[in-house]
DNA sequence: ACCTTAGCATTACGCCGTAAGGCAAGCAAT
DNA sequence: ATTGCTTGCCTTACGGCGTAATGCTAAGGT
């Protein structure tokens, strides 16, 4: 028997370096076997279906997040795995969609969520605290990279190559308010969508901090 | 010739209701054709492809978000449309992953974000602040609902049941964060994941009415 | 009466995921 | 040494996908 030349291990990893490189629409069972020197169908005795390969692809991304320790100061070690969610959703865009989506989570998302959890208890947190904390968070880390990872460009340079073609230009005079953000935002030098991340990740810590503290959380009924 | 059974609008329309019914990945061209009583190809003279069918029912569902009033509260005005925005989502959830990764916008969609843009402009944000608070509430929003309709349960009586089974049970017991998660926020009669979304919602704009009146937004220097 | 054109259908191509089965190389038991 | 099982990979084949190319039919303009 030649030595084995597949394991769950390579596959998943070839699997997301061709992810990275072809978007997920070019990982086919034939193009990841190709890669590999194999035949597409070799690959479904390590992998029940394509399916499975998918999981063991998230949480594989899973694993490159660093982990809040549980006896750090929360607002940092919070701070810290948020900046590497979304670092390692940045290398691998096509996750985005697919990380909150699996159902068969694999041991690095169990240690990822079991660490998170663990980060919040040990700071005081109760459990309805920490349920609140972990839903608000993670719903801006996830829903602020989806955001990023779907804009068509990233800095004001590369938004104002846009700006010049034809029907781009036709829309802004068509949305007055979108010309005034684009002419106001968008196009001031410096701009970069990705700069927003940090100051809103401190507003949620902020706010999960004061309302720690005790402070009424504000009602519809103030602002309506 | 016979009276045309083909819109774009008829197509899209019914392209919505399939996927609501079967799924993102229920939809094919044939499958749609077929209920629509026509051939797959006929399509093809009303949309030049499936992306493009794509792009028709992502507008139409933002065409179902109630816009906010330029000249109302904006706290009220962003908190209906943040509610409108969750419920078109969780109404057709295969549009979750499409909204944000669609680069050719419709007239709903373009009147969508130029209503958002009106309305804070008017309550008088400056344009940096438009920028801020805009990103931060569509993250959360968006993110909320993402993992929202990812959850394979809604209400702790749902979870109850997923918890008997055998697998999960060693999972929880392998990772006691987890554990003691499930146990003390998802079993706890009365729990469901949706009522979180309302209490950050509000953080989030409290935030965002605390730093437009000059608190200054405490920096990573502050919790580390 | 002719031609254009719109609206829909037919056929066909190259992709996809994967079910079913084959085959060769190594190990274990006899 | 022979047998037979297991492991790892390959071959073939099927139904379904998006869609290019082309054909047919009937209404409307001239």
């Amino acid at each position: 028997m030649p030595p084995r030349k597949l394991t769950p291990e390579a596959i998943a990893s070839a699997a997301v370096d061709l992810a990275d490189r072809e978007g997920i629409e070019g990982l086919t069972m034939r193009s990841l076997a190709r890669h590999l020197g194999v035949e597409a169908m070799s690959l479904y005795h390590h992998f029940v279906g394509k399916d499975a390969l998918l999981d063991a692809m998230v949480d594989r991304v899973y694993g490159e997040i660093v982990l809040p320790a549980a006896d750090g100061n929360w607002r940092a070690e919070l701070r810290r795995r948020s900046a590497s969610v979304r670092e390692a959703l940045r290398r691998h865009p096509w996750a985005v969609p697919l990380m909150e989506s699996r159902r068969t989570p694999g041991p690095a998302t169990l240690a990822y969520h079991d660490a998170n959890i663990a980060c919040l208890r040990a700071a005081g947190f109760s459990a309805d605290q920490v349920a609140h904390a972990y839903a608000i968070v993670d719903a801006y880390v996830y829903g602020f990279t989806l955001s990023e990872t779907a804009l068509p460009f990233d800095t004001g340079e590369e938004a104002a190559v846009m700006v010049q073609e034809e029907p781009l230009q036709a829309l802004l005079t068509a949305y007055p308010n979108m010309g005034w953000f684009v002419e106001n935002v968008v196009l001031v030098p410096g701009y970069s969508f990705a700069r927003e991340f940090a100051p809103g990740l401190e507003l949620l810590l902020d706010g999960i901090e004061s309302r720690r503290r005790g402070v009424p959380a504000s009602g519809p009924s103030r602002g309506a």
